[in-house]
RNA sequence: GACUUAGUAGCUCAGCUGGUAGAGCACAUCCCUUUUAAGGAUGGGGUCCUGGGUUCGAGCCCCAGCUGAGUCACCA
């Protein structure tokens, strides 16, 4: 393989891989190298008074070097912080073999090298605590140079910005940039959270099927797929919920599961193809537990998070103190727009939305438009936590009826910062009223709505055998992870977001350009030229091709004979 | 999917009215020898995203494409 294609800074990294092996360093050994120390715990604990921490093994990633003769100074990153490492030539090298520190550490160590560092913890005359080395050993080398960021009093230079890297390459935005894997950290301690919350009420975690035949429990395009052995479509899932609540027909008290679903629609800043929801099912409970619960919920992860329950989003200041308000969607569509749309027919709805100038089509039902009312006219103001309730029977076909109301349903969402943050219903469990719901979601599918939910006639069975009054709900945990970490982007709360897949650059083989008469050591440079396909060479003017290639040979030093302009001619002729 | 906007060195970015590709960091060489984002000096490093077009001449203008970002549409 050519070198051709690497940069300066890469051929200098794989050199010194190649030299440190001549010296008998293995730049990837195998052994363990234990480690008895943490840079965050010893910036924390190290007192010079004490004289503690005079031991130290530790081991991380160099992210600064300042070499000044025969004293140095690293940093040095390991998962907790970064802590200034202390070189002297004398140290590392005590006899007259200078070699460790002059030719191993000065040259053949690099900018992102991991290594590991034994020595004693000192402060320098600056102040700083440092760790002096008495020795060093090679852990791992690193051939590709990392962006380099740096920060001073909170300033952060040359930050590794572009998002495009920054999602593609996790890794480095991870190694690089201050705050992200705290926010990720933050994203575990969330679910930690909620998980020891239901766990403290007996509730049992469960997996249930991602591969499912019919898609139900939401009103989403799914992503389809095929199963050979049984060759049958499959859909990954766009809701658990119908599995776990035939757990509850099955007779558990209260089941849950932090679940990936999948969704093939639109992706923005809130919206990723995968995607984690926590759903939750409680028997014999109804939805005015449910938001006690949830708000008790929801309270205790600001708390736990961040140890009070204001947590900042943009530029406002979210207060997550229970109790929440309590807002029935039918009021809140009264305060913000004036129209009182209790009891409208699809008609008088239609009327409502064309004053109100809201853009409607032939295929939205009553529980669409009411949802096109309150999506673009009020969800937006509530921006402290506040609880919508019962919403339109058209609008939740998986939710009991009001107890006051056959028109409502017994169901609320959690808005926080005019965003959806949960959903939960007092779930319906009668079997004939469920299956009348799916035919109406069908007819609502036969008239162009593309999104309403299939029939699932086992989960229509299991409801015949009888279900117990239950309460479930359903939380973003991305969302969640959005708000709690002050994200305003769900990239930002996911390791690796979906992306367009890199392009990958079509390459013929040497041996393809060989079979043409073109001798193996002119292909890399033909391809360093631009022409990485023979085809696409063949297309090039051979005269311009003649004065690259020759040009490559000189400005590179190959030291190859030219090729003479016929010689070029012939390559590209296509016989 | 539509519109707007961006793509220049390993990273962050300049680049005038179209006229020889620049800076800082990183890297290399030398000097210095306990520094605090950066001690000093010198130097190497470029498919200006790709492909067409206009032009005597394109990083810059025009068209198309690729890959992001933002807004909207879609997403109860």
């Amino acid at each position: 393989m050519s070198d051709l294609h690497l940069s300066e800074q890469e051929l200098l990294r794989r050199n010194s891989l190649q030299e440190l092996r001549k010296l008998g360093i293995e730049p990837y050994p195998a052994e363990e190298f234990k480690v008895n120390a943490t840079a965050a715990e010893i910036l924390e604990h190290f007192d010079p008074e004490k004289n503690n921490y005079q031991e130290v093994h530790l081991a991380g990633r160099i992210m600064s070097r300042r070499i000044m003769g025969n004293a140095s100074f690293i940093h040095l990153m390991d998962h907790t912080d970064r802590i200034q490492v202390y070189f002297r030539r004398d140290d590392i090298c005590p006899g007259d073999d200078k070699t460790l520190y002059n030719t191993v550490f000065k040259k053949l160590l690099d900018i992102g090298d991991i290594i590991g560092v034994s020595g004693y913890v000192f402060k320098t005359q600056v102040g700083e605590t440092s760790l002096h080395v008495k020795e060093f050993k090679v852990l791992s080398k690193a051939i590709r140079p990392l962006p380099i960021v740096k920060e001073k009093d909170g300033v952060v230079y040359d930050a590794f910005s572009d998002p495009d890297q920054r999602y593609r390459q996790r890794y480095v935005d991870l190694i690089v940039n201050e705050g992200v894997m705290d926010t990720f950290r933050k994203r575990t301690q969330i679910i930690n959270s909620m998980r020891q919350f239901f766990n403290s009420f007996g509730y049992l975690e469960v997996e249930t099927p991602i591969l499912q035949s019919i898609p139900g429990g939401a009103a989403a395009r799914p992503f389809i797929t095929h199963h050979n052995a049984l060759d049958i479509p499959l859909y990954l899932r766009i809701a658990n919920e119908l599995y776990l609540k035939r757990l509850i027909v099955g007779g558990f008290e209260g089941v849950y599961e932090f679940a990936k679903d999948f969704r093939n629609e639109g992706m923005d800043r809130t919206h990723n193809p995968e995607f984690t929801v926590l759903e939750i099912y409680v028997a014999y409970k109804d939805y005015h537990w449910m938001m006690d619960f949830t708000e008790r919920l929801v309270e205790k992860v600001a708390l736990d998070l961040h140890g009070k329950t204001e947590v900042p989003f943009g530029d406002k200041l979210i207060n997550y103190q229970r109790p929440f308000k309590r807002v029935p969607i039918l009021e809140a569509i009264r305060e913000h727009t004036g129209f009182d749309v209790s009891g409208m027919n699809e008609e008088e709805l239609r009327e409502v939305c064309k004053k109100l100038g809201l853009e409607v089509d032939a295929s939205m039902g009553k529980g669409k438009l009411i949802d096109e009312i309150f999506g673009e006219k009020c969800e937006h103001h509530y921006v402290q936590p506040t609880f919508i309730i019962d919403y339109p029977v058209e609008m939740s076909p998986l939710s009991k009826r009001h107890r006051n109301n056959p028109e409502l349903t017994e169901r609320f969402e959690l808005m926080v910062n005019g965003k959806e943050l949960c959903n939960a219903y007092s779930e319906l469990n009668d079997p004939i009223d469920q299956l009348e719901r799916f035919e109406e979601q069908l007819k609502l599918s036969e008239k162009g709505d593309d999104e309403a939910m299939f029939i699932d006639r086992d989960f229509v069975r299991a409801l015949e055998y009888g279900m117990p009054p239950t309460s479930g709900m359903g939380i973003g945990i991305d969302r969640l992870a959005m708000f709690m970490t002050n994200n305003s982007s769900i990239q930002e709360v996911l390791f690796f977001p979906q992306m367009r897949p890199e392009k990958k650059k079509q390459i013929d083989s040497t041996e393809k350009f060989q079979e043409k008469g073109i001798p193996a050591e002119w292909v890399p440079i033909i391809q360093k030229a631009g022409y990485l396909t023979l085809v696409s060479m063949q297309q090039a003017n051979p005269n311009k091709l003649h004065q690259d290639l020759c040009g490559i040979n000189k400005k590179e030093k190959l030291g190859l004979t030219n090729p003479s302009k016929d010689e070029v001619q012939h390559w590209c002729s296509k016989e």
